[in-house]
DNA sequence: ATGTCGGCATTGTGCCGA
């Protein structure tokens, strides 16, 4: 089962990349962030003339999270537990049943920025709730992927310049801390556990030519619950897309489980 | 801090968010 996360920052502008990319690399199901447009905007047809099934929460002009799968999607829920008041639209989850059942969950985590300051305390108490359905999810003992944009740079060498993030949400000690709490309850950072090193990136800014630079930092993440780590296969950041025609700032990550 | 982008409100172009 070839599982992808991928922000695409804005589907509708991304149609004719995103679809060349499914094409190329034919995963079985996508995780996508940022569409950028309500459910009943979202083009469904080129999705589905390649036979995907399609899950979507969306809202208004920013965030929302899709699921595209090629098996049934079952038992979806949109929006993080926990929050009421929370309208932003940053969390899908369905199941989808291969050779087993796996529990996938899409998630656009808050940028943060600028910190200090209230778009920070909304990051860091979004991450709270998110170790809170990490945890129940554990319970489960079920192959658990949360895939998605964390807006996390896990540490100094998930950065090509770090010293330039030091101040910025992305890789502050309060936000790193909020990461290391959902692998430390029993998550694999599926990247790490294939890769080691520097100079692994999935965005680079449109700004200063950054991808061509190599000026990119590591902040879309597959995280693995124990019985989905056991049947990991693959795990890969596909750079392909960011260097094509009109691409999103995000490349896609890609884990192949045994399921 | 920004030389870039996408979407929105809007008919010109500035704002927000990233």
């Amino acid at each position: 089962m070839k599982i992808a996360s991928f922000n695409i920052n804005g589907i509708k502008a991304r149609l004719a990349a995103l679809s060349a990319w499914l094409d190329d690399a034919a995963p079985d199901i996508v995780l996508l962030q940022e569409i950028k447009t309500v459910d009943e905007g979202f083009p469904r047809e080129p999705f589905e003339e390649r036979g995907y099934n399609i899950a979507t929460h969306g809202q208004k002009g920013f965030n929302g999270v899709a699921i595209l799968s090629k098996y049934p999607l079952e038992d979806v829920v949109r929006g993080l537990p926990g929050g009421e008041e929370d309208d932003q639209a940053r969390w899908i989850e369905a199941t989808v049943t291969g050779r087993r059942p796996v529990r996938l969950c899409g998630l656009y985590l808050p940028n943060g920025n600028p910190a200090p300051g209230p778009k920070f305390d909304y990051k860091i108490a979004w991450m709270d709730r998110l170790k809170a359905r990490a945890a129940e999810l554990l319970r489960t003992e079920e192959p658990v992927v949360m895939g998605g944009d964390y807006n996390v740079i896990p540490q100094d060498a998930d950065a090509a310049r770090p010293e330039a993030w030091a101040e910025d949400a992305l890789a502050l000690p309060e936000s790193r801390a909020g990461f290391r709490r959902i692998l430390h309850l029993g998550y694999t950072d599926a990247f790490r556990a294939r890769h080691r090193g520097a100079g692994h990136y999935t965005f680079w800014d449109y700004q200063g030519r950054a991808f061509e630079r190599g000026n990119g930092i590591r902040i879309d993440h597959m995280l693995l619950s124990p019985q989905a780590a056991d049947l990991l296969d693959a795990c890969r950041i596909d750079t392909g897309p960011r260097a094509g025609e009109k691409p999103s700032d995000h490349s896609p990550i890609l884990i192949e489980l045994d399921a």
